[in-house]
DNA sequence: CCACACATAATCAAATTCAATCATTTTCAA
DNA sequence: TTGAAAATGATTGAATTTGATTATGTGTGG
């Protein structure tokens, strides 16, 4: 495995846990505690995530110390998610009904989500907390929640998602490609990204530079079906499409 | 569990219960009361709460008093509501299929609960995520998420609900009478409430001392509808009932 | 006033975690 | 292929965290 891989991944549990043991990292990453420990102490000092004892924690989730305003995390973190985030989040316009899928770039968008006139749904326990807690108009899917992504997937969601049409949505990838189209690991969490998407009019595709050229093992659209928004195109072979949004903050 | 993961959780019931008791601390985190006392002792300093004799208080409810007294502290019936949890939860059987009803004591229920082979069905999005982190197979009633108790509510939950039949099932409540029955402020609430009793079998309010003889506006059910779960009775007056189940420690 | 239960801080031993170090393996370029 | 640089995993002693214990302090109810 790669460093930078292990880092992504490593970042990847700590955003979704908020905190992760070494122990924990160690298991999961199949790599010993010491070099969990060289990553904590580089991801640390790159500002990637806060080193504690036993452990990280996520930047965001500074259980003490004073609590970060949006625009601050914004200047930790001047990442590519969060210049995708912000720019999604002024394509909701005002009476929108608008679809967010379960994920971490997802869950940057409803940080940036300034629209009060729209009413937002979404598989997500984390994205309706905090679109609840921002004051908007929310409704989550009912059905199975997943451990992991702790979201909601299975017949029931889609059965709920079958009866909605929105007028605009965003969903997370793991992978994209001109020719695998939109790729993600779990056969659930495709057949509800698959399903929601057939009922969106708008259908934008949040995804880093590191996503471009990756398939995983399942399809849930192919790649003409939705705008991909991303940050710098570095893989000239993506230039030549037009439903492809260079961010360039 | 990481110190900044369990300061969080300190900090988190704080703030809602306004104010904690070292055991009841001890027990919901399960650490030592060494620990949570050395927990206290340094959020105190940070200024995150207030170290009171017996426990914590939030900062918000500082000025109100000096200390609070035991018998003060009772009176917000953390100790009871936790006993009372701990009773409820051991009333869950292999192969159940369990609700879970919205709102602070069905929360406590959720974090003494340890039979892991039923099925559990909420409308609390603080109740699913608690669930599924301790690895339980959860679901979810989908529809709107209401702001102040994150519950979903209103009419898509209620159809969610028809369609399924628990085996068990546990619910709080704002007052109890004999003559009216189990109540509560919020119409939408007790419309879920209302539903999800009648697809149960064996049928539990959870509620503490200070909820006999109040009447709030909407009731949910009758008073036989449900076998109470509370703590030492104080009034007399209902001791006759069959359908109440003292838990005396 | 006293006795009782409980809460507290201090102390200690055990367990866990840490940074530093070193040998081994892998990577990359000459 | 060879050698230098980088990454990894194991080891070690120091530091931190934790839970139990104990002596002391605080509040409650007779």
């Amino acid at each position: 495995m790669l460093t930078e891989e292990r880092w992504g991944a490593i970042l990847e549990l700590v955003e979704r846990e908020k905190a992760v043991s070494v122990p924990e990292l160690e298991k999961r990453l199949g790599v010993s505690a010491s070099t969990i420990r060289r990553d904590l102490t580089q991801l640390n000092s790159l500002g990637k995530l806060i080193k504690v004892h036993g452990g990280a924690t996520s930047i965001g989730t500074q259980y003490v110390g004073k609590d970060l305003t949006m625009d601050e995390k914004y200047l930790m973190n001047s990442d590519e998610k969060m210049d995708i985030a912000r720019y999604a989040a002024e394509l909701i316009s005002p009476g929108d009904y608008v679809y967010i899928d379960a994920g971490t770039t997802t869950e940057m968008l409803v940080d940036c989500i300034r629209e009060q006139n729209a009413t937002y749904i979404t598989n997500s326990l984390t994205n309706a907390r905090k679109l609840v807690r921002k004051g908007f108009k929310t409704f989550l899917t009912g059905g199975e929640v997943k451990g992991t992504t702790e979201a909601v997937v299975g017949a029931e969601a889609a059965e709920y998602l079958r009866k909605l049409h929105f007028t605009i949505g965003f969903w997370g990838t793991n992978g994209v490609s001109a020719e695998d189209g939109f790729t993600t690991p779990d056969q659930n969490e495709a057949m509800m990204k698959r399903i929601s998407m057939g009922q969106t009019t708008k259908r934008y595709i949040l995804c880093d530079r590191s996503k471009f050229s990756v398939v995983s093992p399942v399809t849930f659209a192919d790649f003409e079906d939705a705008v991909v928004i991303t940050g710098k195109l570095t893989d000239k072979k993506y230039k030549k499409y037009e439903n492809i949004m260079e961010v360039t903050k």
